[in-house]
DNA sequence: TACATATTCAAACAAGCGTTTTAATCTACC
DNA sequence: GGTAGATTAAAACGCTTGTTTGAATATGTA
């Protein structure tokens, strides 16, 4: 029993590599086995004897993209000891970096649009292991630039304008690739989006500190 | 010829009314005719007779989804004689509205999302009828809130910032009942989201026009 | 070498899909 | 009332799907 496994996690890691690109590009309905199979080089069988079914190949294939990918960049941007004014310009291009490789391995993203337009019960585990840590350490830098608690309803309510700005460009990629043909998503336009979210969002996070903290602009 | 239609648009009425719930909940290819037809009461055959096919029923249901419902409201909001804040903030307002009835037919914005995920032939239709008057709609505004053309990229930039927090409320509706499971889509906290994602965004365009147009705030 | 296990393979299976077919039914007009 | 055309109905078709089967092969162990 302990033997045999090199050999298999061939195919087992072809099989998820093949799926994760599918399964991204085209759903999880839309795609079929015969096709991953046949990417991953692999007889039909394969999906069934390694994952059970094809639903046990795409919560590996889900599972596997949390802890990969550009998830990590940000969770760095975010966890690293600085203003919390860098802070957010860092998660902001780290996030809006991984759109600069549309071909590249970017499962995780669009398999979660696909989640979000039909849930499946892997929704559960996008959100408890990826979204939500992201999201309350999203809150922290938010709640520490306005000197309000994580919680307060005003923090997160700026915590989603800062998220939905973001995830704009990675939903409605291919709505704004017609509707603005010009903007075309190159390293230094990536930038200037970057910096303009930060701008824009700042913007605000400063004035209200202006209006309730009027004379000194100390920590809290 | 001219005769029957009254009898034939029954039921051709009862199957886009059934297949447009059906469309957004469960997406085009996860939506059988069979369901539909039964949800109708009608027989299996009713869709490719009336509708040749059924992406033709699916076209037809985007197309109905487009002239009904919450986009007009949005349009009107945009199509009022008012100072481009007051506009601003009606839009906002507008859109969000169409959150709070959720078992309403707010077809077109779910099926707009699967859309998104997974791109059929009728996103074109979607594109042009749909979003590109309400996208440029809200350059104009913005533009004459910045003092600049709409076309110009700044411009552009803001529009996507704003519409980018609506949306958000919008896709994510799902994931934020699992994070912020104290924000219920109420009637009263819909308008606080709305005077936010206002307030949010016009510290930022009101800053800027104070750096460029330093003395005078008239318009352009 | 012989055996047990793990893996691959080709083929077939049952189920569901959209669609087509053919006949029955309804409706309006002469 | 009879006829033509529009609509409904039931059944079957062809196809693709995910899955299973059973034999063949590879691999590690004694």
């Amino acid at each position: 029993m302990p033997a045999q496994t090199v050999v298999s996690d061939q195919t087992r890691t072809r099989l998820i590599d093949a799926a994760g690109e599918m399964f991204a590009e085209l759903g999880f309905h839309h795609t079929t086995v015969r096709q991953i199979c046949q990417r991953a080089g692999a007889n039909i069988a394969a999906v069934n004897y390694h994952f059970r079914d094809k639903t046990g190949l795409y919560t590996e294939v889900v599972r596997q993209s949390m802890r990969a990918a550009r998830l990590d960049a940000v969770k760095a941007a975010f966890d690293q000891t600085a203003p919390p004014e860098v802070i957010l310009r860092a998660v902001i291009k780290a996030r809006l970096e991984s759109l600069r490789s549309l071909d590249l391995s970017d499962w995780h993203f669009r398999i979660f649009a696909h989640e979000l337009a039909k849930p499946t019960p892997a929704m559960n585990v996008v959100v408890n292991e990826a979204i939500r840590p992201l999201y309350s350490r999203m809150c922290n830098v938010v709640g520490s630039l306005l000197h309000l608690p994580p919680e307060h309803e005003k923090t997160r309510l700026c915590a989603h304008s800062i998220i939905g700005q973001i995830l704009f460009y990675a939903f409605a990629r291919s709505v704004i690739s017609r509707l603005a043909p010009e903007m075309k998503m190159t390293s230094t336009q990536i930038d200037l989006i970057a910096d303009h979210i930060a701008e824009f969002s700042l913007a605000y996070l400063r004035q209200t500190n202006r209006k309730r903290l009027p004379t000194k602009g100390k920590k809290r």
